[in-house]
RNA sequence: CGGGGCGUAGCUCAGCUUGGCUAGAGCGUUGCGUUCGGGACGCAAAGGCCGGAGGUUCGACUCCUCUCGCCCCGACCA
């Protein structure tokens, strides 16, 4: 009997979200602050091996982390007028400072001068710290990211994906040329592309947001788009060619080497604890989650089997010594010796928190120094069976190094099949609706006349937007057309779909 | 923030319609024993401010009002 239940996918994908979320130990709502959630030990070894990965590569394209403060001055954050009408309805905001009691109560004591926001994101108070740094062309590029929590007043809120707080990491750099920004646009969307494809083993579309999905305050958004299997995209990164918009608000000047004066060009780019939700959407299936093994806290688990407690004694010992080896290789091992539960639990307990591989070891391996090797997805036999890889106890760790290389490599190509199933080219109204019904998507190749009003009908009408202008050789060859929907001419497809 | 649903043991829920014995079950947990290669079983035990606050009543898990939180659908957004 199963303790624990996860809803299958094709019953209510929704719920089976929350299911894996739940039984993989990932998170928990925080319920007694609204719309916050609680990541737990788990889910933050997750989160932690995407931040070292991550860092490595920020510092190995030059950034140096920083770190400014959680509250914002309105004042300050109100210097950039687009900035801060895309984020005013979000933002939480601190007016008093101090608590007194009275009556056997307790309320807020005195009111600031001047409330502070709490950073929807940090643009404007880096602002103006770049105006005090930054005064001659030696002091560019400036390349600084943070790692930091971030506050956004949601209304409707899903773990991982949308939250009141989440924990991301921000880059922000200013530069002396448009054109250097831009490269560093480009850069830095190249790194989440890698990350994706290499460390989250999963395909994601670069592209480019049209001005209604633009990030406040930006001249250009580009992102990252992913497939989830519901059919929905993901945005899993976003990187934005700030212009000299922020320079200009927060008056960042530099002496260039002529010795006259100009704005700086900024940029600024991020990605968040939603990669979570995008990893547990992305791999994991009606069994629990499915993590792939470069982000996996736990690679391998050691289920050792026994009868008599002579045996037990036997095998957990051969056990903890193969797992020492493992560790030595840089690995995550657990050996799971508990004796309240039987292997079959113990099985489907790190089947559901995504453990890439589990290795059992009983009386009749240790006598033909041997294991047996379970991968978390396993083809099935002749009798519907799992298979299980007889692997031998000598130079074990290469064996392991090789499967877990092998499940990474699945892990994506998986992925990327499903993700080129589910891709179409469309060029008729009737059947752009046809792949939106009810609760239908796929990512839609398709013209559009370019005009935000038709972006908003076509949302309306099928709930699908428009992720992003594909990056040559990402969709479909660039070919003109007419829109989808008011037969205007198009210069481009561009893809669709409903998004989280 | 609008509409709908739901808050009772760690988890999933019953009880509420029609107010009344001592608030229940399964799973889980703890102890002992038998088990152990895909979700075992026996015996014993612990575990509850019935989400919170007010109200109606002789009496409230049950009825009324308010409030907090979660889930779903909208609108808004990473």
């Amino acid at each position: 009997m199963a303790g624990a239940r996860i809803t299958p996918r094709a019953q209510d994908y929704a719920q089976w979200y929350q299911d894996v979320v739940r039984e993989g130990g990932l998170a928990e709502a925080a319920e007694v602050v609204r719309g916050c959630m609680v990541i737990k030990p788990h889910g933050y070894a997750v989160w932690e091996k995407m931040q070292a990965d991550l860092d490595r590569r920020f510092k190995e394209t030059g950034h140096q982390n920083a770190y400014f403060p959680l509250l914002i001055p309105l004042s300050v954050l109100a210097k950039e007028a687009q900035h801060v009408e895309g984020f005013a309805m979000e933002c939480a905001v601190v007016t008093h400072s101090g608590l007194k009691a009275h009556d056997g109560k307790i309320s807020v004591k005195n009111e600031l001068e001047e409330p502070y926001v709490v950073r929807p994101t940090s643009e404007t108070i880096i602002g103006h710290f770049f105006k005090k740094w930054i005064d001659s062309y030696r002091d560019l590029p400036m390349l600084l990211n943070q790692w930091a929590n971030v506050m956004r007043w949601e209304l409707r809120t899903r773990l991982f994906l949308r939250t009141g707080e989440f924990l991301w990491q921000e880059g922000h750099t200013a530069h002396a040329t448009h054109a250097e920004a831009q490269e560093e646009v480009a850069r830095m969307l190249d790194v989440y592309r890698d990350f994706a494809h290499e460390v989250m083993a999963l395909p994601v579309i670069q592209g480019v947001k049209t001005e209604n999905e633009r990030f406040a305050g930006a001249v250009e958004t580009r992102c990252i788009e992913a497939l989830m299997q519901d059919g929905k995209a993901l945005q899993a990164g976003t990187s934005h060619d700030l212009g000299q918009n922020f320079g200009k608000a927060f008056d960042v000047t530099f002496q260039n080497q002529q010795g006259a004066r100009e704005h700086v060009w900024q940029t600024s780019w991020g990605v968040s604890t939603r990669l979570v939700g995008a990893v547990v959407m992305a791999h994991s299936d009606d069994d629990g989650l499915v993590l792939p093994p470069r982000l996996a806290p736990i690679h391998v688990v050691f289920v050792p089997i026994w009868k008599s407690d002579a045996e037990k004694a036997q095998v957990c010992e051969a056990a903890h010594k193969l797992a020492k080896e493992l560790r030595e290789d840089g690995l995550g091992v657990k050996v799971d010796d508990r004796d309240n539960l039987r292997p079959g639990d113990k099985y489907y307990e790190w089947e559901r928190k995504g453990v890439p591989l589990r290795i059992e070891l009983g009386p009749r391996d240790l006598a033909a120094g041997t294991v047996m090797a379970k991968r978390r997805i396993a083809p099935l036999d002749a009798n519907g069976k799992a298979v299980k890889e007889t692997l031998s106890m000598q130079d074990l760790g290469v064996a392991v190094g090789r499967i877990l290389d092998e499940f990474q490599r699945f892990l994506y190509e998986r992925a990327l099949a499903f993700r080129e199933a589910n891709t179409v080219v469309v060029d008729t109204w009737d059947e752009f609706v046809a792949v939106f019904k009810g609760e239908g998507s796929k990512f839609v190749h398709a013209h559009w006349d370019g005009t935000g009003a038709t972006e908003k009908a076509i949302k309306e009408a099928t709930k699908a937007t428009i992720r992003c202008l594909p990056y040559d050789g990402q969709g479909p060859a660039l070919e003109p057309g007419r829109c989808i929907k008011t037969g205007a001419p198009s210069a481009r497809r561009v893809l669709f779909a409903k998004n989280y």
